[in-house]
DNA sequence: AACGTAACATGCGGAAACGCGTGCATATGC
DNA sequence: GCATATGCACGCGTTTCCGCATGTTACGTT
């Protein structure tokens, strides 16, 4: 009655992602291998574990036990990694930043040259998106996030204060403050779908033209003159054909920070990006605010 | 910078056994295998391991450390196979049973004979030993233990109420009739190593003839008339040669239970185990108590 | 109905992991 | 002081495991 612990695993993500291939992926070995892995489990511990059916396997009430138990053993693991990264002083082999698509053209683009320049040694390996990786599975080693606080059990360092402010192009911005009475139209965010609270006394007439699901998107269609934008002071600031109106007074936003696992948080390669980053933030602080 | 996990389970026995050898014993490989797998390991980590010296291997620092890591792994193991093992209710395959090895011999003999006879497909493995196996690393599935309580985090079931008394062979209990003021040999247990305190004030004279640390070997020393020995009543009553003396009235000794883990109790191979062992220990009762 | 896709199953050849035997170094015992 | 035991390193032959190519089945599309 000895079971393999890679075999464990193995049931573990053909659970998770209910195919071999998904598995296998994850594995990077092939799918044949994972059947046969599985096979064996399923042989060591005298239970069936899936049903083979002709779109997946369907896994058993036994083989949800198995990955309950296998993901237990894989948080040992994560911390294990975690740990090791966390000790590792070197300055070379493979370092994963995450940070939001816009804040790395329009801010961050000049950190990581210079962090290239200074540790050749280091392949630094950039995740543009808006998600938020899970730093706990090394997703990836550190994130630069716009967030009220560095979240739950991670590190982190606030960057920078900002605030927000109105931007639009200047043909729109001309034509406004010609008549500020006149119908205001704005371009929002899903996420705040409103024609902002706080909106100058000065411009009494409001209303949303467009809702859009991506600030790129957005920045495109204020540059077309579609209406104005509310965004964070350093963006509007950094994109062309767009520029500051009082509409909108500049207002508080989420600070910008950097967060990291406390586990991986000492490493030497993570310290050596931080030092990099501050440096260029405290240099960079007055256009993030009015 | 992915890790096989046979091989983090790998490094974990080589930090506990010290040696290659050891290591590949309880993995049931070849040690050269052993020796592989810490290579590997130690490349995919790209950590230094162990010092290899003449008499084993010597953990760093980092393999402490993985160790660690790996014995949460192996502990979610363990609560897997347990589970699993409790879930089963198949009548047959193996079945690890430990008790004191007196207990089986004068005792448990017939439960085991019945068993056997019930369930002949079930292989049942006795581990006769006075140690405190550890059930929750599945060392054995039951154990049979002279203990006041079942013991931490384990299920158990009182099986019998015993009290102890004093034996000795009989010529020597004819001599201490003949004059009960005389000295008294006792022969004790190095873990009560003094005469009781409760003997009867008929035979106010005592002294320590000899200290054993084996009750087997305390036996055949009263046998064969060196001395009156305290015992559980049920074992004097079942040893030839040996008969009950008032030099120590009977008095509380500790319970004997069978123990579990929870996760293994429901098991039908346990149950069917359980229901033969009550009911012959309601029938035998009347020998652990005076 | 024919076709395409996305799953898994199966058979085969090659690569990787393994076990065994041997050799060397160090400690232990007579 | 020599024999023995223990523990690791290394090389070789074997077994096992793996990847690839192909076959099969179910489902959906045209």
């Amino acid at each position: 009655m000895n079971i393999a612990w890679d075999d464990l695993r193995t049931v573990m993500l053909v659970v998770r992602h209910t195919t071999l291939a998904g598995a296998a992926d994850e594995l990077d070995v092939n799918y044949t291998t994972v059947s046969r892995r599985i096979r064996r489990a399923e042989k060591s511990l005298g239970v069936m574990l899936f049903e083979r059916l002709a779109d997946g396997y369907r896994p058993t009430d036994a083989a949800q036990v198995v990955a309950s138990h296998a993901k237990e053993m894989e948080a040992a693991e994560l911390g294990l990694r975690r740990h090791i990264l966390g000790q590792d002083t070197h300055l070379s082999g493979a370092l994963t930043l995450t940070a939001p698509q816009l804040l790395i053209s329009s801010f961050l683009a000049p950190v990581l040259d210079e962090f290239d320049r200074t540790h050749p040694q280091i392949e630094l390996r950039v995740l543009a998106t808006n998600d938020i990786l899970d730093l706990t599975r090394l997703e990836a080693d550190l994130a630069i996030r716009i967030s009220p606080t560095p979240g739950d059990s991670l590190k982190g360092l606030r960057l920078l204060r900002q605030e927000s402010a109105s931007f639009a192009n200047p043909e729109l911005i001309e034509r406004i403050k010609a008549d500020p009475t006149a119908l205001i139209d704005w371009i929002v965010y899903d996420g705040y779908p409103n024609v902002p609270k706080d909106v100058s006394a000065d411009f009494p007439n409001h209303r949303v033209r467009f809702r859009f699901d991506d600030m790129v998107a957005m920045i495109g269609a204020a540059q077309a003159g579609l209406g104005v934008v509310r965004m964070p002071m350093f963006l509007g600031r950094a994109t062309d054909g767009l520029e500051l109106t009082p509409v909108l007074p500049p207002q508080p936003y989420p600070d910008i920070w950097v967060v990291g696992h406390p586990d991986v948080w000492p490493s030497g390669k993570l310290q050596a990006f931080r030092k990099i980053l501050i440096s260029h933030c405290k240099k960079k602080s007055g256009n993030f605010v009015s």
